[in-house]
DNA sequence: CAATATTTCGAAATCGATTCCGCATTTTCT
DNA sequence: AGAAAATGCGGAATCGATTTCGAAATATTG
């Protein structure tokens, strides 16, 4: 009982009906401008404020969307996130937000638990282990609004919001073709995560669209524990056909790859080039800068707080159709792939 | 209307009364241990979920908590928010989060959105422009549960949790003298926020306690606006009687002053030794590595929620007195600070 | 065996806001 | 002026789960 009258009390105050005073505070047309007046201002006086609760019991919504992230020490997913409230918040929308770590059981439970209806709608980046999709389907299959981005599965049909994964990973390959590298490789996370597979696609794409041989042992598939990326990227270097140049498909791979740099007497960019997926502001302050692909997090985060938005309001109007809305990326070459 | 079936359907298939379901539901001792049987198994098959806000709406409680950040993208909040999700989510509390972007109003206008309820409890940090706190005095006067961290109010009577700030920043500038730095410049935010003043305490008493005279030019007021920054203290780096030694109160003033430095033809630590407040994982890779007083985060999150959880489930037993509770940070001593 | 407990369950009220339906007044139109 | 329409508001049902108060049905006891 956190203070605060009803709109029963605020009625009887007014000496009206109850059902008077919930029209006139919703500006219905059927109440009198100077009945609305009074009971604005009393309510006002009273300090009411309308018990979401019972609002969301009888209008079956809630004015609040769903947002589950992989991780929130991210600077692209908290950008993402950013994205979606400052529409969500124009628009009257609270977020509920959920970090699963990266587990995919954690994003079960959370699934589960909006399947009660919570969040109106959500927004989702699945996890790198997750292979089953059941949970998801069954938020599909109860008509809530769903949409990924970033890491989407195809399987749910849906909208889905990604960067141009394929075309990015193509071209940061080939920057560091063109930077001189002749053995690359790529870091990247679960097999079965759809930005892993994209980028993989457009990495593999460039090194045989020079001719060259596809190694299938200079796909480093990397882990959630950081010492352990360390040590994978460490032994890589010191093995006997190390790498000249590295493209990391997430962030925290090339922050784990710096580490591994420290740890033997390479330096990049003359022993090793080094290319990120990163929204990192701090990349111009790494020494060596780092060279990154920079996605267009914000952009995703309001594309899918306006697509959700419209949705919910219209939802006869707008479909959440089974389609992949691509924004590209921006690549910034900095000093870590330079030519010295 | 999110699919799903109500109470009272599920009682109609099982031909129970929907009062007997609910209790079954829940455990009642009343119900035979053969009709919950049955309850259960078929809210399985049915795929029951109760209605969240039917609940709340009787319950008068949500099992939600808001968490209210003036900056999403900084590892210091990222991580307390991952301290309060993991009690939250232990105990099955939801988490609605509101990024203020260090503005006041928006620290208004989510505040006072909060006074309906629709959280149970609020643990937030506020804007380094809250001047006024009646929006929050009014939070506090409605009985609502609400704690600070970090950027605290002591205002507002209530429990609050911070890390030693004055020690630290004691300590920081200590070290920074110990390293050799003789002109030392604090970089802050604004005035009015507590952090500034306890670090600035601690600043000016380490300054004192060499018997040096304490110059308030040598205290640069920061903004918000991260380009203007880099100028203010590039500004700072050229003057006549330049620093040569930082003490940055907030992570990103210590990145600033990285960039601002670049500008320049000042090295770190050999011209200027730089020190800040910061839980970034990757201070180990900035190059020169950066010093850092790194914040308990994630177990003042964990404090927050523990605390709030334990006040809602047992209101009559805790209490959320008025005192403030300190988590003491952590020095790790890196190239930035290092005397060559 | 009657009387008392105990177990198990149902009917109905309740939480607070919204809305369908209906009833007076008042205004407008022919 | 009488009928029709518009205006302004109240009564009561509703959303879905919980819970109080009882009432059966069964079990226990003297």
């Amino acid at each position: 009982m956190a203070g605060g009258i009803s709109l029963k009390e605020l009625a009887a105050e007014l000496k009206l009906a109850p059902s008077t005073v919930s029209r006139a505070l919703n500006d219905s047309y059927e109440i009198s401008e100077a009945t609305k007046k009074k009971v604005i201002s009393m309510a006002e006086k009273l300090n009411y404020h309308a018990n979401p609760f019972a609002r969301s019991l009888r209008e079956n919504k809630s004015k609040t969307i769903a947002v589950i992230i992989p991780e929130r020490i991210n600077s692209f997913f908290a950008q993402v996130v950013d994205g979606i409230e400052e529409i969500a918040q124009e628009q009257g929308y609270h977020l509920l937000i959920y970090n699963t770590h990266e587990d995919l059981e954690r994003e079960q439970k959370i699934v589960n638990l909006l399947l009660n209806g919570r969040a109106d709608a959500i927004a989702m980046s699945v996890t790198s282990q997750t292979s089953d999709v059941s949970h998801l389907q069954k938020l599909h299959d109860r008509g809530l609004p769903v949409i990924f981005f970033d890491r989407i599965r195809s399987e749910i049909p849906t909208t889905k919001f990604i960067t141009n994964d394929y075309e990015s990973a193509f071209e940061a390959t080939k920057h560091l073709i063109q930077q001189g590298c002749k053995n690359i490789t790529l870091l990247t996370l679960g097999k079965d995560l759809s930005i892993s597979k994209e980028r993989q696609r457009g990495y593999n794409d460039a090194i045989k669209s020079e001719g060259w041989e596809l190694d299938p042992s200079m796909t480093l598939y990397c882990s959630h524990e950081e010492e352990r990326n360390v040590e994978l990227i460490e032994e890589l270097l010191l093995s006997s056909n190390r790498p000249d140049g590295i493209l990391a498909s997430v962030e925290k791979l090339a922050f784990a790859t710096y580490l591994a740099v420290k740890r033997t007497k390479l330096r990049i960019p003359s022993d090793l080039k080094l290319i990120s997926f990163s929204n990192t502001s701090i990349a111009g302050i790494l020494n060596p800068s780092l060279t990154t692909i920079t996605q267009p997090a914000m952009s995703i985060g309001n594309e899918c707080a306006n697509l959700l938005i419209k949705k919910l309001t219209k939802p006869k109007q707008y479909e959440l159709i089974d389609q992949v809305i691509t924004i590209p990326s921006k690549l910034t070459i900095r000093e870590s792939t330079l030519v010295e």
